[in-house]
DNA sequence: TATGAATGAGACTTCATTCAT
DNA sequence: AATGAATGAAGTCTCATTCAT
């Protein structure tokens, strides 16, 4: 969707428009976004910006899909889906996706606020294409336990998804709002807490809140 | 926060004032949302506004307040927390709720932008407070339910307040969806359908996802 | 030229109204006086002040009028003109007009935005007949200094006057200035301080700056 | 003060859009210049005015400093100081002063009224630096007079220079409201007018108006 | 006569987008 | 292809003045 003009640049140069324009929408959100400040940040001068994109829309929603597919390519290289189920999962990458989210804590939360639904309409209806391949990955969790038999069978499986990812959302949340306090280097304590809370989510997935 | 002038208004056309702001934020978001429209759709001039309201943010920030008091208030009133624990709850008030939903649907979607963090920083910060309150509903909640022997006490509560403000959300947001196509007149096969998914939320709140 | 429903005022909220007003201009001057202010300081309400005054411009311009004229009248109850020369004039009044300028700062402050232009042309061209008034005064000063022997008569009087109010009007400036910074109590020590700029000014107003 | 877009643009270009704030803010005085008004007549788009400007009063301060300098440079080119006293200055330079008033006589009634504190506080507070140069130079004419046993030294010289600035700013506002009935051509009688005045000026400095 | 809510013209300012160099 | 100055539509906010009570 950018230009071609944009598409012919070094790598280099697209890596810092991109990250210069994420971070400008993730910190402002789209209205307040000044085009300016990204071409600034990226080093470009601002009519730059518009031989590579159509308009400001365009490029935010290339962002998101620069943000998303390099989030997704990174997730998807550290833990393969194989034949893991829902619950092996958290604990599998966890470390790994610790990792990723203090090496690249604006990827991060830039992912975090599109699903969190914070560019309302635009960024949800322009990538239905990902959250499409995001939920169909949730859902072979999720059939993945069920062939093992660790998930139930007796509820719709679109239900069991509404469950699981509104667990997974807000504890990801959460250790995202706990990774800001960590800053720069993460100790080992620190990914200990986080552990922690993924060991009780999982046990939540698993056996709910009764008793 | 409004100003004195505002306090004096006749109660109708208080209220007209603050549906006709909810209605143009929830539909275009702070940035897009024009004083214009709300002056017009309120029926006042576009000076009377600002005789209301300091300036546009805090406009918004009142409509947040006005909007959760409202909705607190009408939960409050169907559903008295009482001894009630949590799974009780959501079956316990379900048919008033679905009510609300049919009769305030503005009132409700704009309730739900503001939990999902539509309008960001804007609204949560300023209304800690209402939050705080939610939150503390839920923790009686939980407590209730612990007291009473259906919730599991081997983890911490505010763990279990993330994954039940998680699971709920997630249900509410799904809910408020399905009610989007029903619109005008709610049938009882509607209102089933919404009963059910209520019946499979508890059911994994109260047993999670394993078997 | 106020309306005569303010004429029919008792005196003291008259009084209560122009100085309201007159803090107001001679704060932040004609364009950023807000007539709601000024209301609100004289404790009426905003609409009254129109049923006083056609506008914002006759409000003011009565403010200038009423100003000067309560200011002239005390400085000629304090220093009639007799026969008195240049010179003595300023001796010989000195301690009241200290006085003055203690008990009216404001009243003080505003005539001398007035007098050195602050309201532009505004104040000057509709009072035009109290400046003239303010003129002969002082060219009768000059005149009897003339009879006296005290004042030269190889130049145009009117050259004199510009000389005369020059100098004077810097001076009194000055003794604004320091006025400023003497608050409430003016003591012994103060008006020795002013006394002895005055018999300066006398001086330089005498013999010029050669030798 | 101005942005960097401003620096950089053609001197002509620089020169016009100050021209143009000059005379909207001379004219209407800072509170009803308008920015539309000063655009037109620079011959740019208003959102330009805000490519060089932070905002109005930016302009405003700008322009005060840009005519200041341009006016002290004039003066400063035609009548350097050397070792006149305070009475030859007057003299030596009139014919050139009177030449650029004529010329500019833009410039020099805005130079008027900032001095004579038309814009009240927002000229004077934010050129303090250039009035201080203002007034080093005034009291370098009084000490060479002293120098050359011209000017009396038993008085404060801060004293002698408030007298000397009353004067001489009295007898410029005169010669600029004689200067404005001029128009166009100057005559050799308008300026014998305009020596007389200043060798009663030299007279009455030297001399005083005693006898 | 007093009040204060209502009005709306008008000004400042922002910033995405264009375009000449 | 890159630059950055130019543009102007559009939106927020102010406040003198009006007017119904």
């Amino acid at each position: 969707m950018p230009k071609r003009t944009f598409n012919r640049l070094a790598d280099a140069k697209k890596e810092r428009v991109m990250r210069a324009a994420i971070e400008e929408f993730q910190a402002r959100g789209f209205e307040n976004a000044k085009i300016e400040m990204i071409a600034q940040n990226a080093g470009v001068a601002k009519g730059s910006i518009y031989q590579y994109f159509e308009d400001k829309k365009e490029l935010f929603l290339y962002s998101v899909t620069w943000g998303l597919e390099y989030f997704m390519q990174e997730i998807d290289r550290q833990t393969p889906l194989r034949e893991m189920d829902v619950y092996d999962y958290f604990l599998a990458g966890s470390r790994e996706r610790f990792e990723l989210l203090k090496r690249e804590p604006l990827l991060v939360a830039f992912s975090m606020d599109i699903f969190t639904g914070k560019f309302g309409s635009l960024a949800r209806e322009a990538n239905r294409g990902l959250y499409k391949i995001g939920e169909e990955y949730e859902l072979r969790l999720i059939e993945n336990g069920q062939r093992k038999g660790t998930v139930r069978e007796d509820l719709d499986n679109r239900t069991l998804l509404l469950f699981f990812q509104g667990v997974t959302e807000k504890f990801n949340l959460e250790i995202m709002e706990k990774a800001k306090g960590f800053d720069y280097d993460p100790t080992e304590e620190q990914y200990r807490e986080i552990e922690n809370l993924l060991k009780d989510l999982v046990s939540l997935l698993k056996q709910g809140m009764g008793r």
